[in-house]
DNA sequence: TATGGGCTTGACGCCGGCGTCAAGGTCAAG
DNA sequence: CTTGACCTTGACGCCGGCGTCAAGCCCATA
């Protein structure tokens, strides 16, 4: 039974953080007599679990489907948790389809820096061009 | 000589694109009697560039830096484009973190996919669980 | 009692690249 | 003159994961 401060410590995360993933429904809280939060201890492996699953690119909501596995410090799977693995493959795909987007995109400017590069060394040992140029083509 | 509609329409974009485009820098328009923006035939070269640039994942800041070279057709580097090279380089460098954090975060969740796939065949073929040997675990 | 630290809800700010009204001016064609 | 296409500036909306006030309650301690 802890407050939200201490969970927030122990989690490495913030109170405000803490807040939010309660609205998001990723975390439930009683409450106290006079209205204060009260967690129970494996609140804090939920909260280090929602954060690094955050951090790792999910989304709030792809997370909520994580459900009470979350509340486990190591989130070993168990058949009541068949919808992490729906979770994973869809985002196995869309960090696939990220990935090459990426790299398609990292191409196309890989190429246009090459023609750069080219170009502006044919223009650098042009005998017609700037006689006075010192700066070398920077890399 | 033409209007914002027409640049518009004959660089793909749209009217309000180009007056963000403006707004950012990245464009420059004189003004009829009217108060209407008038722009160059080169203009609808720098909008096709300046909308590849974006989609290519580069910020506006980035593209601000490639200044009059927007305005050639084919982005022929010469000289006094030499920031192009450093943006590009910067940016692929960008490209590439991004990617390594892709990939390393794919293999994290893909190897959190197998271990769940793993526990949860060995559930299924659990001589107490599984009565009837029906369906293979879907993928 | 007064202080001060922790807690509450509510609500705006941020970032980027525009989309999408709103309210109104301009101008050629019918 | 009226329509209607095209133009203007201004300003809010979006999306996510919180940060950051603001205003005010709860409670232990000096």
């Amino acid at each position: 039974m802890m407050r939200i401060g201490e969970v927030a410590r122990r989690a490495g995360v913030t109170p405000r953080a803490l807040r939010y993933y309660e609205e998001k429904g990723l975390l439930r809280a009683r409450r106290d007599h006079n209205g204060y939060r009260v967690y129970e201890e494996d609140t804090v492996h939920a909260a280090r679990n929602i954060a690094r699953l955050l951090r790792a690119g999910l989304s709030s909501e792809d997370v909520a489907r994580f459900g009470d596995c979350l509340r486990r410090e190591r989130m070993d799977p168990s058949p009541d948790c068949a919808a992490l693995l729906e979770v994973y493959t869809a985002r196995l795909a869309m960090l696939d389809r990220r990935i090459e987007a990426l790299t398609e995109l990292r191409g196309r400017l890989a190429e246009e820096a090459r023609r750069l590069r080219a170009a502006m060394a044919a223009h650098a040992s042009d005998p017609d061009r700037s006689p006075g140029r010192r700066e070398p083509v920077q890399a």
